[in-house]
This record gives C-alpha cells, structure tokens and sequence, in this order.
DNA sequence: GTCTATATCGTGATAGAC
DNA sequence: GTCTATCACGATATAGAC
C-alpha cells in the first residue's frame, strides 16, 4: 500500500532541508521530486513554515514528554542514565534522528519558528535537570554534552564495516561516561 | 583611529550571519547597518561569497597548519593533549570563535563553498589523527568529540556569575577526558 | 487533488553619475 | 567610495479551471 502524499512530502522536504538547508530549498524543488507542481503542495501544506511544523510535531511530543518526567524524579544518578537510555531509544524510532538532524542544521533559519523555539526551551530544560547549580563547571558542561553525543555518533564518518547497532553502542558509552565525574 | 570599511563589514556580516544565518541576511541589512546603501558594499567585497571567504580565512589557515604539525608528531597521548592545548589556545584569538561558530550554524547553506569545503576537510583530518583505526570505537568517538567540547563551552548556557576563562578552562577538561580511555 | 497562470515581492548584482 | 536607478531572477503564495 503506498505512503498518501502529505507523508512523502514530508520525507521529501526532511531530506532537502537537511542536505541543502530549509532556505536554499525551494518549494519548486520539493513538487519535482514528488513530480507534482509547486501549486499542488499548496493543498496540503498551507505555507513553508506549516511543513515545518509538521516535522517538529514528530520529535517535540517526546522530549517534552521526557522532560515532564525527569521532573518527576529526583535528581539522582540513576536518573540521569535513564534520561540518556531514554533518549537513545527514541532516537531509535523512524524518522526521529533525521528530524533532530535537521534541527540541528537549520538551527539559525528556523530560530524564530515557534514549534523549533519549544524545542530548543526544552532540550534546554533537560539538560538543566541534568545537573545541581553547585556541581563543578566541568561536571555540568559535560552533563549538557552527554544528550548531544548520542546525536554525534551518527553525524562522525565512520567506516562501512561497522554496523549502527555497534556505533549507538558507543555512543551511548561516551553519553553515559559524559555523566560521572 | 576607526576601523576600516571593509573590517566593519566583516563584522557586522559576521553577526547577522550568526544570528540569523547566511542567507536569512541580505545583503540591505548589512548595508543599513553599516549605514551606506546596498551597492556600496559591492566596491569592498565583489559578492556575497567574497563576505564569507574573508571570514573563513581568519579561521582556515590556522586549523591547515595545526593539521600540518600533526602530521610530524607521532600519534602519542602527548601529541593528542598538545592538539587540544593548541587549538583551546586558537579559540582564544580575537573572532576566531565567533567565527568558528558561524561555520557550524551554516554548514548547510555553504556546504559547496570551497574554503568551508577546505575547512571541514582539515577538521576530519585532525579528528582522524588523533586516534587509531583499531581504537574502540568509542574511544575514537570520545575523542571526535574532544575538539567539539572547547566549543561547546561557549555556546551552552550558564549563569553570568561564571567568567570566560573558568568556562574555557572547564571545556578544556571536558576535552581533556575525552581524550582517554 | 492537481493543474495553469499570475500576483507580488525581495534578492544579488551591475551601470554609470558624482 | 558612495550614490541612484535598474535589471533579471526566483521565491512564496493565490485564484480559479478541471
């Protein structure tokens, strides 16, 4: 059974902001892969902006999701490894790491992007609960990295003789490592 | 004695560019900022590119001739604590990080500009110095990360009651862990 | 749902006067 | 060195037929 239109359209754009970046990819751009024209996007998604909406939609849920919960939990080790074995399953789910990664890219073109905005205010809020106010400077800019690193492990050129299962493995090692003193 | 045209351009490029990313600035913002029209700006630099080659040529030439050392040292605990030590102390000269950090916020939109084209090489190359191809994975990821980590420092949010030099020298030791096992 | 056609705008860039 | 004026282009977005 095929994928309807809005979801290739989505998968489409995902791929264009990412490699090109979402100002220097053209509605026009999109349509042609989808081998439609630009107009007919237009029945589907209302602007450029509302695609990406559509996109965060897919990630922002979850993390806030996490975030609600951390706040839950004191702040203790074995909370902070859950955050980071929680997060690492979610960026396991389809799709979820291409759209951090097309955050990530398009971080200063999308600044002002009310759906990108709540994302980052909770990435950022995460992290806070990831540390006390009076660990040492080191220890909580470490801790910030530790989310991040699970992030770098697929962005890092690595050769084709190893699998992903093997570098989210050590990637997770590095975030879990990023934790401790 | 007042800065020139051209390094006022540079600067206010370098800023907008940051802030919103390359191609959300026109080339009309810089000019009303700089207070001169549009087509002045095209006596001091010939296109938009030309802005952002003269930026990266504040960063390009040091990060080749740190590769360039590298490359005659044997590849030691002491060389890869050198490296870090070496490129902490580059972080630190006037713009460099500013414009470190206009790269990595645009790396899509420029992605085809040779001299970022160039830059991104030599840092693949230095990150590859600096491990074996048959360290663990998670080592030679660590370590990808090390350089990344005196970067990091200045971009994660912390309280203002923390100067500059207690932030580089706790990124510094983010990087320095990172570099061991 | 998709089309053609068009409106409207801002962009990078150039020519030539001063 | 800076200006005015202008160009050519491609962008997002819309109207209305099919």
């Amino acid at each position: 059974m095929r994928e309807d239109t809005r979801t290739r359209i989505q998968e489409i754009a995902l791929r264009l902001f990412t490699e090109q970046g979402y100002e220097a990819t053209s509605l026009r751009e999109i349509a042609e892969e989808l081998g439609v024209t630009k107009a007919a996007l237009y029945y589907h998604f209302k602007t450029k902006d509302d695609i990406v909406a559509s996109l965060a939609d897919l990630r922002v849920a979850e993390v806030e999701e996490l975030l609600e919960w951390v706040k839950t939990q004191p702040r203790s080790p074995e909370t902070r490894r859950e955050v980071v074995l929680r997060y690492a399953e979610a960026l396991r789910r389809p799709r979820y790491m291409e759209v951090a990664r097309f955050m990530e890219r398009n971080q200063t073109a999308l600044r002002d992007h009310p759906k990108i905005v709540r994302m980052r205010e909770a990435m950022l809020e995460l992290v806070k609960e990831m540390s006390d106010p009076d660990d040492p400077l080191a220890l909580r800019l470490g801790r910030s990295m530790s989310l991040f690193a699970l992030h770098a492990g697929k962005w890092m050129p690595h050769e084709e003789s190893v699998s992903e299962d093997e570098v989210m493995e050590a990637s997770l090692e590095v975030a879990l490592r990023l934790l401790e003193p």
